[in-house]
DNA sequence: AATTGTGAACCTCTTCACAGCT
DNA sequence: AGCTGTGAAGAGGTTCACAATT
């Protein structure tokens, strides 16, 4: 199959998300326009990305809500959950395991690790936090898909290095470093200050 | 002068911090192999996105570190300080509140807003939290260039409203929701589930 | 000799225009 | 008539190849 580009995915997870509200309200059909208009996208936009994996709408009546949501939760999810280990259990990590958003999208937290001795053992959201020594350990009796680096700039290329020896394939960071990945590790970077910055002066423009 | 992108853009934000660094360390002059290198960039990427604010660097030599911070802080932030506030003070707007990076980048967050009576009053790293009621007047009291949302979902939209109705032209939002907001407002949505899903996805091709 | 700066080629993503279907 | 699906055109961003510079 055709290769699906990252700004694809992030919009089908969008899609996705757009239609289970539509299901819950009870709406059977929709029309790429009506998406669109949802979205914040264009129609042409959505017929294109949802084209990737196969002909799913009926012309002159649209998309079925639950088929199209099938359809797209088949190609991009394909997992039941998709499971995650957080390193750095600070403000930020901490948030990030409160964080609401996760549970719909099948998006599990199975580990905290921490260097502080206080907060090993403890249990945040229903998350146990474990000491960075054990993370190997834990990281290979469990399968894990994404490793989140929460701590402070000074020791991600260290957790990073961590996070690939364990065979993780993607790291989602949120410690402002260049962080040196192989290849083959799927790396995102989220910095703040750089979001913030940016849309400042695209706003300014 | 021509539109600079936002992809340019943030990369520039990178260019800044790194020679930040360099000046620091007392690094004089540096070429654009070496910049490459440390960003994990392309060379050419680096000189065409520094030749939109003329040519700065001297051939067989590179660019003075000094000189060039100097020149792509002037283009891109101007100002000596971006104005920020925050509505929201849970786990995230904590975390917001808390993060290091800010200081150097200039960065300041002036007000922090949250509807939680208990919390109205207190003062968390140094940023004075006030009601909503008051937010109007405390953002036009202030020069304001940034909003951030960090309230839950069912929130974002109001929150959006009310800020767009201050005049603050930036808007960053951490609430899974999309908003709706006027074309003339930059906004920006960071959606914690988009991006972990995304990296999953993209690790797994 | 080594590095910057840049027009041109290339690639990727979005939008247009419209054929095809019900 | 109205909607989907898509080849082709267009826009935007990156890389190449090399002229200009010290």
């Amino acid at each position: 199959m055709k290769k699906i580009s990252s700004k694809t995915i992030s919009r089908v997870i969008v899609y996705i998300r757009t239609l289970e509200s539509l299901v819950l309200e009870g709406k059977n059909t929709v029309s790429s326009r009506e998406l669109a208009r949802i979205t914040d996208l264009t129609d042409v936009q959505i017929r294109k990305d949802i084209s990737n994996f196969g002909k799913v709408g009926t012309p002159r009546v649209g998309y079925n809500t639950t088929e199209l949501k099938n359809v797209l939760e088949k190609f991009i999810l394909r997992k039941n959950e998709i499971r995650i280990v957080l390193f750095g259990v600070g403000n930020l990590g901490k948030a990030i395991l409160r964080y609401a958003g996760f549970g719909k999208q099948k998006l599990q937290i199975v580990a905290a690790f921490d260097r502080d001795k206080k907060k090993i053992g403890k249990v945040v959201n229903g998350v146990k936090v474990h000491s960075f020594e054990t993370a190997l350990e834990v990281i290979r009796n469990n399968t894990v898909d994404i490793g989140v680096i929460a701590v402070p700039e000074e020791k991600g290329q260290e957790v990073a290095d961590l996070i690939v020896a364990s065979g993780i394939k993607g790291i989602v960071n949120f410690a402002p470093v260049s962080l040196r990945a192989p290849k083959s590790i799927h790396l995102r970077n989220i910095d703040l200050a750089i979001e913030f910055l940016s849309v400042y002066c695209d706003a300014r423009a």
